[in-house]
DNA sequence: CTTACTGCAAATCTTTTGCAACGTC
DNA sequence: GACGTTGCAAAAGATTTGCAGTAAG
């Protein structure tokens, strides 16, 4: 915890972006909710709870700096906001499953994706640097309840 | 292209909506730019071609009430709006290769997809009712230009 | 001390909604 | 004629921006 707090804060200095309190916290809850995928509001929300003079502002500015650092990834899940998520400790192969009944959004690993992109890039040229791949449908819990 | 028309009438009639001027051009102008993947305002400007008197807010129902009936496919490709396609004509299987120099959005189409489906849904007893896919990268054409 | 950062409020942008008038069936 | 549909304007919700004050390096 601690440490990965401490290489995300020497990633902001080694861009001559400055570590402020503000952006510890933001962090802080990042690492503390790491599996949850919060939106901007949310995080804002438990912020305010340890600084309750940080503004919503200065989340969106931060959180969009530390995406563009690849601190984060920033996730559209189609609920009319954007939602982030830690980079560093999620591999590259993993996905997102959500429930289209409760709204629950479960990570899920694989690998078959990449044989996937070698194919596209040999079959059309395109030089792929990302991809973001959403299920959507019913959970094991919401299947049981109806 | 007519017959077409005529069936999504005939699918908003079977469920009791009625068929209105608007709806038709907007219906027209999706099959017009049926490659294009339209968001609500670019869909606007070009129905307001034929009726100046449309409004903003029709083009959002009618995509909406489209979307629900199955006749569109509500895409995001993290714009900040939405973007739709035609269902009908396209495979379960077509996914998005976006290239993040030009924006262009290219088709493609692959089957791969579905066996990974199958396994996830025996792994995790999540029931998939729809995907979505996308890559982010570069284009043929960006890539010569650099 | 310099320059980046913050909080606030206002602005912006997409999408939704209330409502009276209108048009389809 | 009934009721779904429209256009407009206002509201709503997410995100961005301008600016004056503040603080990190």
């Amino acid at each position: 915890m601690q440490n990965k707090l401490n290489s995300y804060c020497k990633k902001l200095q080694a861009n001559a972006y400055k570590i402020t309190p503000q952006r510890q916290l933001i962090l802080k809850a990042l690492l503390d909710h790491a599996d949850e995928h919060l939106c901007a509001e949310e995080l804002h929300l438990i912020v305010k709870k340890e600084d309750p003079e940080i503004g919503l502002a200065t989340v969106y500015r931060t959180l969009e700096l530390l995406a563009g650092l690849g601190i984060l990834n920033k996730l559209d899940f189609g609920n009319g906001c954007a939602r982030y998520e830690l980079a560093e400790q999620q591999s590259h192969n993993h996905h997102h499953l959500i429930c289209v009944s409760c709204g629950r959004v479960i990570e899920f690993n694989d690998d078959l994706l990449e044989s996937l992109e070698t194919w596209i890039e040999k079959k059309t040229e395109f030089r792929i640097v990302d991809h973001q791949l959403i299920f959507y449908g019913y959970c094991k819990e919401c299947r049981h309840n109806q």
